[in-house]
DNA sequence: CATCGAAACGTTTGCGCAATCGTTTTTTCT
DNA sequence: AGAAAAAACGATTGCGCAAACGTTTCGATG
């Protein structure tokens, strides 16, 4: 492997010249810039990254620690975060918790002796180790998705917005039995979820039942169990919301199962949008969570974070977008 | 930032003690052993990876470079090479070439300079001078899905089959005429799937006229105009074969356009299979790719290569699945 | 034509670590 | 008891680089 001194030896200059060269950190005369920049190219020097961090004591690389990169709701968030921080010039370790808080906290560990200048983490079901670690450490982090810790600064949907957006929905449509599908266990966002959904229910004066709200669910499996629960109820729902895009396949197999048709028989709605949605049926009425700006800001937010480590911290909370399709109809 | 030099002090032992108790690599008496241990717990030393790889060169880091990580068929295949890589202690850069041939030789550059150990590539539509840079600073590569160059292991689906049993079930249903709407231009794919075509079609005795088969595609808006333009052919498809997952929900919003149903006025089948195409309608039949072990092969292959340069080139060709479900029906 | 200052470049250190080379202490064997 | 071998650890170097510090050269100025 080929070095700066290499470099400067072919050339017959000092190693200085060569790293002010490439840096542009001091005036070199045109001539010898030249000469290094052909000797460099001659010999195929490439820069050791490596050293040059070491040296600098930053990196230009960030740690994205996401708990399930299967899910296509994180994958259009790592995909924004990839971008803009590809924009900065700045590269993503990408790590999958697989919601293991154990994982997560050994993830984090590696990231911080990779020296990374910044983690954007969406944080496992139990998640203290792992954000004491990054306090402690003093590593930049922005949270995405489940806000759950004010000590960092936080970036993800308005929930409550969004629940409200779909009981607003199935209110104007008379629905009244309205049954949820939550999401896993312990999640920041399965418990907002429910709770909007309580307040926005009672706020229309509707009264909600508890064997309307379902157990949380790890899986599709599980939500597919739920929903069964559910449409076994003697008195079932007129419509079914489900929190997130996995609870929703759950929630449809189940239907399907049963030979329901949506909407005429229930109706059904719920939280992630999929790019499908407009071309299968039923053509189902979702929120769609603003992914690419969360990724962007997430970015933004870790990029300013560590250039100044002592700025008060935010929490962004970005408002979703209901598309009304035509799987939620008018209650019988 | 602690180092190991204020571990040995803190701790009244060398360095050298230190960094061996940190990496067992030789025999350090116990008592020595605890009191390191003990330093390290109590001053919170984090080892410096960059140092550590700067010294042994090489990093325990790879590259994964992405010609659109936003396609679902590439989030599988990252989430299978992170868990691969996860599992032998190797962390992943993720880089998204936004299928742009120079952004892409960027970023192998990039990498290169980060002294990733190797780097697993899904090449864009005109990877050459990537390639050759590759070649040339001998750095580790695996191509994935779209296989184009034996100067390297490659891993991929097998086209040519997909195709087949994609064939034979038309053929099984009697079409005749078949329209094939393609992917992006350039891609070997888009290639190995419209020559699979041909020679399968030919092979059960079926002639394909040219206006059958559509232009390349780069995206869902390009796919619907091709799918429309073969529909409005004055003999029209009795199926249409969709070459990836873009292009299929190009072709089925053409489709709901023309107020076409599924399967009973055309047929529709395609390769890319999703998760939720089991609980909505049409119900399509498709090819699944087999993600998974793409991602895992690639990751196997591209640490055997860096084990050892000068193993023989490997190309993998993996077998898919062909799901059956409704969106083929009987030719009229 | 000395002097000074700026322009242009070179020498060297230290970032944190692994491991080579070396030293000291203890044990074993005759 | 003395020598040799083994056990346990320490001092030092070099990985490749940025930049602080130092040196040389040369033109301008009084």
């Amino acid at each position: 492997m080929t070095t700066i001194s290499a470099v400067a030896k072919a050339a017959g200059v000092s190693v200085s010249t060569v790293s002010h060269v490439l840096n542009k950190t001091r005036y070199v005369s045109p001539e010898k810039v030249k000469l290094v920049m052909d000797t460099v190219e001659a010999i195929g020097y490439i820069p050791n990254a490596l050293a040059r961090s070491l040296k600098l004591s930053s990196t230009g690389t960030i740690g994205l620690v996401i708990s399930a990169i299967s899910n296509p709701y994180f994958s259009d968030i790592i995909c924004a975060i990839e971008a803009e921080c590809s924009k900065r010039g700045l590269i993503v370790f990408l790590c999958d918790t697989q919601d293991d808080p154990d994982r997560e906290l050994e993830l984090v560990q590696h990231l911080h002796q990779r020296r990374v200048d910044g983690i954007i983490l969406a944080p496992s079901g139990d998640p203290k180790r792992s954000l004491d670690y990054l306090i402690e450490a003093d590593l930049p982090c922005v949270l995405v998705d489940r806000l759950s810790d004010s000590r960092f600064d936080q970036v993800g949907t308005d929930n409550v917005a969004a629940i409200r957006m779909l009981v607003d929905h199935l209110v104007t449509l008379h629905h009244k039995r309205v049954g949820i599908i939550l999401g896993q266990p312990g999640f920041a966002t399965t418990v907002e979820r429910m709770n909007a959904f309580r307040a926005a229910m009672t706020e229309n004066g509707i009264e909600v039942p508890d064997d309307l709200i379902s157990d949380s669910n790890n899986n599709t499996a599980d939500a597919t169990a739920s929903t069964h629960r559910l449409l076994e109820l003697t008195e079932p729902p007129t419509a079914i919301l489900a929190s997130n895009n996995l609870t929703m396949i759950g929630a449809m197999r189940a239907i399907r199962e049963r030979g329901l048709r949506v909407p005429e028989d229930i109706s059904v709605l719920g939280i992630d949008d999929f790019e499908w949605a407009d071309y299968f049926e039923p053509r189902l009425t979702l929120i769609a969570q603003p992914c690419d700006e969360i990724g962007r800001k997430a970015a933004d937010l870790l990029i300013e974070r560590i250039g100044n480590k002592r700025r008060p911290r935010e929490t962004i909370r970005l408002l979703p977008l209901l598309r009304v399709r035509e799987s939620c109809g008018e209650a019988a």
